[in-house]
DNA sequence: TGTTAGCACTCTCCTACTGAGAGTGCTAAC
DNA sequence: GTTAGCACTCTCAGTAGGAGAGTGCTAACA
């Protein structure tokens, strides 16, 4: 267990990098943050901190650094909450106020805006629709190309699309269509569907002759091709030219596999598959090769209660840990606000 | 005018500092491009080449580097076609063949497979709708609060929403409104009806109340909202994180810049407003401060043999020129390929 | 026993210097 | 008009040296 002397050396080691980014002395220490002993009393601590994994050094006669250990304790026990500046708040303010609806520019004015306010890179999942269950699918006839479909979740969530089909198609096939989909998929979780399940029902359709064949296939295939790609959940980075100004990012061979990826969506997803809430993970805590020596934060955004998406900054593991969780605490509840005051998709 | 040889010298130069990204002399250029003629004779092309703007000398005792007029002459003039390799080929029929049909998704891969067939930054721009003139807007009521907007264009081009609305609302508004606008819009071009003509008609909307004012108000206003938000053209940007490796963008700051301009959407935009065909701007032909030590090459792309988009990729003005070219050509096609096959937006 | 002053030691970083290498322009000869 | 030869220039990589920062250890002190 660390001593209160420990405990504050430690803080103000952190405290003092993530302010300068170099390696913290006993004099530096000694000298800007008054802990009421000397720097060779200080240095018997921090030598004790880095036996103990909480502290590194770069180099023999550099001075401390702290380790990944270090700024876990740091998060779990040291931090104080902090506050937003006033004009921090006015930016968050002018973004909820924007009255922006659509989705995307949202998601995407968020992702920079949390990399504005943080100085790191943003990241925001899209709002997974996919959380609820099929209540039902429906085709409506517009003209005689043109079926717009829709798909009703039990959480109030829509989705549409219009479908262009063959000349051929008539009304009828549509609604046994329709009714067929809605029947074999209602009450499922959309996850469920559009994973697997929509395969199998899709072979079970072409086994059944009861329809006209051919035309049947060319409507199942849009139709799946327009659920599938619904269910794809989208990431938005912004402000990744931030992290370039951070030290740690000076390395180019760094820059240029954390931008690889952001383009990867798929990793990128994979990482923003979080618990409820905020959540930290520091250097080597994270799966990812690439970030492990990044930080990770993010919190669950929810829409209508219902947790649908995440929120994260990415930065240096030396990170103002209190700062960037009060962004993502405001951002996710700006989301909130913003997606929730309506049902618009 | 340059002789025949001072446009070999210059082809020559071009070809090996693409190549190997170092000022090239004349002892390099002797050996690798038989040229015919002594070192000591092309040092005096390469003077005269230089003293004509063509080259630069970054010093006194380094090669010769094309400047932007060199490129610009090369590219005029001097030339040649390029062939695609078995395994690009294959590259882009796979991208042809996998299926994929939603703009978003397809347009993210086939910006990164610019890049990776460039190895520079692949930049798409989405289809734009609002080539067309607006032939009718309609409003169909799905349920109580449901509304399908749909809105055709004389070219074929369809876009749908569905908006929610609030309750009270009933068919007969609906129709009302879906005539009023289409009256007022009908015949004009999608670009101009999104701009200001939209804020127009709806002002003046609002001094007509022929219609229970409050309700035609929610309605306009949701109908507003999609119509600006379906006329913003985006912009895909695909492996920037290719172009670190090229040796002029070692610079961070330079790399910072660029990166922060992938992020301006408006910025990107203006920048990949282009002639129909193929489009070069070198260095400082260039508008955009950001870019004038880039190249920009840039193609458009048609659907349904109207002009829509723009593929480019922007990279150091020592770039693959013919190559770049043949790769933008490719996918140009590709994209009209996917697209037009079907009407699907 | 915990704290502190003093000191030798280590390591990085910056600067200056040097020599090798590459490439040029000029001159004179072909 | 072309070429060989040569003096000159500039960059780059490697090296050496000194300043600066910081440590760990020891011995003295409260």
């Amino acid at each position: 267990m660390l001593t209160e002397r420990q405990r504050e050396v430690l803080k103000a080691i952190v405290a003092e990098y993530v302010n300068t980014a170099e390696p913290v002395g006993s004099r530096t220490l000694a000298r800007r943050h008054n802990l009421g002993v000397s720097t060779a009393t200080i240095r018997n601590e921090m030598a004790d901190l880095e036996e103990m994994g909480y502290l590194r050094q770069p180099h023999v006669s550099a001075g401390r650094v702290p380790s990944d250990h270090g700024y876990r304790f740091y998060v779990d026990h040291l931090m104080e909450e902090d506050r937003l500046t006033y004009s921090e708040q006015n930016l968050l303010n002018e973004f909820i106020y924007s009255g922006a609806r659509e989705a995307d520019l949202v998601l995407a004015t968020a992702s920079r805006l949390l990399s504005q306010l943080s100085s790191y890179v943003g990241l925001i999942t899209s709002p997974r629709i996919h959380t609820g269950r099929l209540v039902e699918i429906k085709l409506v006839h517009l003209s005689q190309q043109l079926v717009l479909a829709l798909l009703f979740t039990d959480n109030g969530q829509l989705e549409n699309r219009v479908l262009v089909l063959p000349p051929e198609v008539e009304p009828e096939h549509l609604e046994t269509l329709a009714a067929y989909f809605s029947c074999r998929l209602a009450g499922r979780p959309m996850e469920e569907i559009t994973g697997r399940l929509l395969d199998e029902v899709y072979l079970e359709l072409l086994e059944e002759h009861t329809l006209s064949h051919n035309l049947v296939t060319q409507i199942a295939e849009t139709l799946m091709g327009w659920l599938k790609a619904g269910g794809r959940s989208r990431v938005f980075t912004g402000g990744t030219h931030n992290i370039l100004a951070q030290p740690e990012f000076q390395d180019l061979e760094k820059v240029r596999h954390l931008l690889a990826l952001f383009e990867e969506e798929a990793l990128l997803l994979q990482l923003l598959q979080r618990e409820p809430g905020i959540t930290i993970t520091i250097g080597r805590e994270n799966r990812l090769p690439v970030v492990q020596n990044c930080t990770v934060v993010s919190s669950t955004y929810t829409i209508n209660g219902r947790s649908t998406g995440t929120v994260a900054v990415l930065g240096p593991t030396r990170m103002d840990y209190a700062h960037v969780i009060l962004v993502l605490e405001h951002m996710a509840c700006c989301l909130e606000e913003t997606f929730s005051a309506q049902d618009d998709n």
